[in-house]
RNA sequence: GCGCCCAUAGUUAAAUGGAUAGAACACUAGCCUUCUAAGCUGGAUAUGCAGGUUCGAUUCCUGCUGGGCGCACCA
């Protein structure tokens, strides 16, 4: 809608002789217009100063035919402003039909989450998740097909360090069968996993222990293959639980480091006589130097694949099974290098994949005490953060009398926690501070939230059903600030999904929902006389609509009441 | 050591090279017989340092300082 009215103005423009490219701004304050086009690029063009080409451009356009839309047009400095009139602005954005998803039918993957079986699933894996949740809605929203996938790593040294740590346990056997509930489990993992990650790099002894672990894994060993088993199922039944506690509604597609590591290995070995990997200290490497990047192990000296052979044949499979025009892998920045070689390494052993892979970065989500470590057990969980957010909702809805309340904690909880993720720009780092991320107030989830429990009420309590089209005869200023954000939500999803931010789309709710709350504090809904009740009855409609839209592209539901 | 990234109020964090650097939290003073006070209104505080490019720099360039990450057998 924003565009439409752009492309009218630079009509008017271009009719007072500005050519080329016409960039807007918005005004800092709606005294001095809704829209405005900086004169300083003209300047040079015309040889003038920019206040007289602000003037000159105002001058000429006086004499045309400005329409209803544009109210008026001023010259403030540098600026040509331009002022738009709030009931036409009403009529544009209340008509507004929804629109029909142009398909555009590129396939794009999205692999997101990844978390590793026996590992503890921590809040870095909630960022991955939420980014990912939130990019494939959009890419959908944009008319793409989104093949979700997972890769998850259920072999590596990960867990032989989890496994050498279930057996110290003594009577370990007797003692894992007494945990029955998938939290308990999962919890049990990450503890045994601490251990054995300590004393990996505590002892030389242990870590061959280990790596001895490992090797019987990777071979299937039968001594191992039954505990291995088991707990591997602990943790996928873990992971469905949290997937489906933070609404990621499914997966395409699971890929296990289990099903790539022959395949990688196999590729990497073939590479070897065609040049594009190199024996090297007894291993195997890809010499990323040659390209300005790193050397990486991509087979070890023990024989075993690393994740960097794996890749390979992960890519190789998605690629056969999907073809996708895209893939974008959702991992922290600290891989950012990892990836460089990997797809460059790729170039040579999957051609048709140049240009297709990439890593859609997301920054580190660290601690005020420092860096998060599953290795030391010094992890905030998921699911601790989720409970504690449940706890504090609740309090807060002490009084309250609901329906199904305990479901409406529960989405608020995750409300707080997505938006608190997806609020800061994907590849800035996030300090962790469980205040902060359980915020119900200010900037946060619940904030948004409120506005459509807020807006069901008036709903609710409205006896009427019917609501003609109207518009008042005068548009309150809170109004037309309230309009103006619902111009921006088009505009804002195409921001969002092209730069592959979800968080362009999470500020933006914001700013709608401060701008509804002082609509709502100043222009009471019912009770108005019936031109202005029907009016504001559309326009709150909208705001819910377009709330409701927003939050489901950040992978965020709404609630009825709250 | 080499490479990549980052630096904005007490804290967390916005700003295609453009108008008075916009918010939230915390702190503080107000606002509920009126649509949910998880709200609204008011208040103090910020671009690490030094240069450069530009009519104009939080944004681009250089140096410095301070952080983070990666750099061969983890994922």
């Amino acid at each position: 809608m924003l565009e439409q009215i752009k492309i009218e103005i630079e009509r008017l423009l271009k009719k007072a002789g500005v050519t080329g490219l016409v960039n807007f701004t918005i005004p800092p304050n709606p005294e001095m217009g809704d829209l405005a086009f900086a004169c300083f690029g003209l300047a040079k063009e015309w040889k003038k100063s920019p206040l007289d080409c602000a003037r000159e451009i105002v001058e000429k356009l006086k004499n045309l035919e400005t329409g209803g839309l544009i109210e008026k047009i001023e010259a403030i400095g540098p600026y040509a402003n331009f002022y738009l009139n709030a009931q036409e602005l009403a009529k544009i954005v209340l008509s507004e039909k929804k629109q029909k998803i142009i398909k555009k039918k590129e396939k794009i993957m999205v692999e997101f989450a990844h978390p590793n079986t026996h590992k503890p699933v921590h809040i870095g894996h909630l960022r991955t998740m939420t980014t990912g949740e939130s990019m494939v809605r959009l890419f959908e929203n944009q008319g793409h097909r989104v093949v979700r996938a997972n890769y998850q790593g259920d072999v590596g040294m990960h867990i032989a360090k989890c496994l050498w740590g279930i057996l110290q346990v003594p009577n370990y056997q007797t003692e894992i069968s007494k945990l029955k509930t998938t939290s308990e489990r999962a919890k049990f993992l990450g503890v045994v996993y601490a251990n054995g990650g300590k004393a990996f790099e505590s002892s030389e002894q242990v870590k061959k222990e280990i790596e001895a672990l490992n090797a019987k894994i990777y071979s299937k060993d039968k001594s191992l293959v039954g505990l291995y088993k088991k707990t591997r199922k602990w943790s996928l039944d873990y992971f469905d639980y949290i997937y489906k506690r933070v609404g990621i509604k499914k997966f395409d597609r699971l890929y296990f480091e289990s099903e790539t590591f022959e395949l990688g290995k196999k590729i990497v070995i073939e590479g070897i006589k065609s040049g594009i990997f190199k024996k090297s200290e007894g291993a195997v490497i890809f010499e990323g130097s040659k390209y300005g990047l790193h050397d990486r192990v991509f087979i070890n000296s023990k024989g075993l694949p690393t994740y960097e052979a794996k890749d390979q044949a992960l890519a190789r499979m998605q690629f056969k099974e999907y073809n996708p025009a895209r893939i974008l892998h959702v991992v922290a920045k600290e891989q950012t290098e990892y990836f460089k070689v990997i797809f460059k390494a790729l170039e040579f052993t999957l051609p048709e994949s140049k240009g297709r892979e990439e890593h859609l970065v997301y920054g580190w989500v660290s601690l005020k005490e420092g860096k998060m470590s599953s290795r030391t057990g010094n992890v905030v969980l998921a699911e601790w953060l989720l409970d504690e957010a449940e706890k504090k909702i609740a309090e807060v809805m002490l009084a309250r009398k609901i329906k199904d309340k305990d479901k409406v904690i529960a989405k608020i909880a995750v409300a707080a926690v997505k938006y608190f993720i997806l609020k800061t720009g994907t590849e800035n780092d996030i300090v962790f501070d469980v205040n902060e991320a359980i915020s119900l107030t200010g900037s946060s989830g619940p904030y948004l939230l409120y506005i459509v429990a807020r807006i069901n009420s008036i709903l609710k309590k409205s006896k009427i059903s019917n609501f003609k089209f109207q518009i008042s005869n005068s548009v309150e200023p809170v109004e037309k600030k309230l309009l103006l954000e619902l111009l921006k939500f088009e505009e804002t999803i195409k921001i969002a999904t092209d730069s592959e931010d979800p968080s362009q789309i999470a500020r933006y709710l914001f700013d709608l929902a401060q701008a509804f709350n002082n609509f709502y504090q100043t222009c009471p809904v019912l009770g108005a006389e019936e031109t202005v009740l029907n009016f504001r009855f559309q326009l709150i409609k909208k705001v819910k609509e377009t709330m409701e839209k927003g939050l489901d592209l950040l992978g965020i539901e709404t609630v009825e009441e709250m």
